[in-house]
DNA sequence: CCGACGCTTCGTCACGGAGCGAAGCGTCGG
DNA sequence: CCGACGCTTCGCTCCGTGACGAAGCGTCGG
């Protein structure tokens, strides 16, 4: 049993502290400079860069210079689901950092899962869709069903870029807070897109944490309404 | 950010190479001996049982003692899935430890992944339940359709076993070999169960490769032939 | 132009963890 | 009962890795 991928090397590298702090700062789906990291992973300069190099040589993150500041983000959603994954099993096995306080609870009710909207907040989003049948599946992964599409196109959404041939529209990302799934992939980007671009709300000052106007909840739950009132008929049978 | 999961303790734990090839091992989905356990990894037993008691301790492994022999397996599905999410990432950034050879073809058409079908046929499985609908998007994650019902039930499956409140009866699991989904949860343990029962397939050697019947694999392309074929007319426009 | 700033590279140190030999305990089977 | 076997625990060693200070390079802005 040594072929096969070698889970050993990338959690090795998760593995270490101060980089498993990178990664998950990270997962706000923003880029960071190498300061910003070295400050999040609570070690020198000299120090998160030798991690940032480990990282980005193992193809786990992506560079980008911008003059003398240094950008990392992510190299993808599979780098954002295997950390999930990660999440979710240390959440289920008691491996957990501090007690749950004000800010934990707001990190629980929404946060940035990369590029979508996460905690419960994002675990009712992913239910309406499917409730009403905007959202099925297929071989692929979860797709948009006919309603669906005119529906997001309603909101602004270009859903012809969302199909890409190869590329699942959408994707269940099981929230490690909420033990549920909620929405991930190229729909879940474009909806966490429009909450943010649309003001409906703004990230925290942790850059993780989504916090929602007033008036964008409204506009929130609007969304949730007409996703669960609109198009399809209730299929009271299936559950 | 320094609350929520603890990644890096978790993380560390599988980046060990010796832990590492223990958990692949355990995604047979079989219980394993501690002698066999140190075998798979390669290290003498006193090693073994010191990285044993360490995954032990943190609840990724149960153990089951029956008289001098100790077994241990995975302690759920979310050690699995989180495995499997590293496995992805893994072969996704190129972090392949052996080049593909002839077992490896073999692990890539079909495999245990942890209690249910992987691979090539896997992936088959699901595509062919989720195209004629037996298996469709709910809130809670895949769940069966009425024709789902009555045609798992026709191949002797316990369908009401399979629905039990806060827990879905079937999950897309992504495929690391395949970067497609197939099918587990308890659908597809029990679908892995009618296949190694029936006698369809056997396990290989290393007790993850599955191996089919000439037979067996005519029973089982009856069964999506009849999963495409039968009950609900094919949605043409949906994809 | 030049000092400040962001970041990388180099050298060194200290600590922790994985490894194994030795020893011991409990179970099994003849 | 007793030797064989499976497994755990203890003690010790060695190596690898993360940490930081020092130094250097490139960019930025006054």
């Amino acid at each position: 049993m040594k072929e096969g991928p070698d889970i050993a090397a990338i959690a090795a590298l998760i593995g270490d502290p101060a980089r498993a702090n990178m990664l998950t700062a990270l997962m706000s789906g923003m880029a960071l400079t190498a300061g910003e990291l070295s400050c999040e992973a609570g070690v020198t300069p000299q120090t998160a860069s030798a991690h940032l190099a480990k990282l980005a040589d193992a193809r786990l993150i992506l560079l980008e210079t911008h003059g003398r500041h240094r950008y990392f983000r992510l190299a993808g959603a599979e780098v954002a689901a295997a950390i999930e994954g990660l999440m979710e099993l240390a959440a289920h096995s008691g491996h957990l950092r501090t007690r749950p306080g004000p800010r934990d609870m707001a990190m629980r009710r929404a946060r940035s899962c990369y590029d979508h909207l996460a905690g419960a907040m994002g675990v009712r989003l992913h239910d309406a869709l499917v409730e009403q049948g905007s959202i099925v599946a297929t071989a692929h992964g979860l797709g948009l069903s006919p309603a669906g599409r005119s529906r997001f196109r309603a909101e602004g959404i270009d859903v012809e870029a969302l199909e890409r041939p190869g590329r699942a529209p959408c994707r269940a990302c099981l929230d490690w807070s909420e033990r549920r799934h909620h929405l991930a992939g190229p729909l879940g980007s474009a909806l966490l897109s429009l909450i943010l671009d649309g003001g409906w709300a703004k990230r925290g000052a942790d850059r993780r944490t989504i916090l929602f106007t007033r008036e964008g909840e409204e506009r929130f739950e609007k969304l949730l309404a007409r996703s669960e009132s609109a198009a399809k008929p209730r299929l009271v049978g299936l559950r």
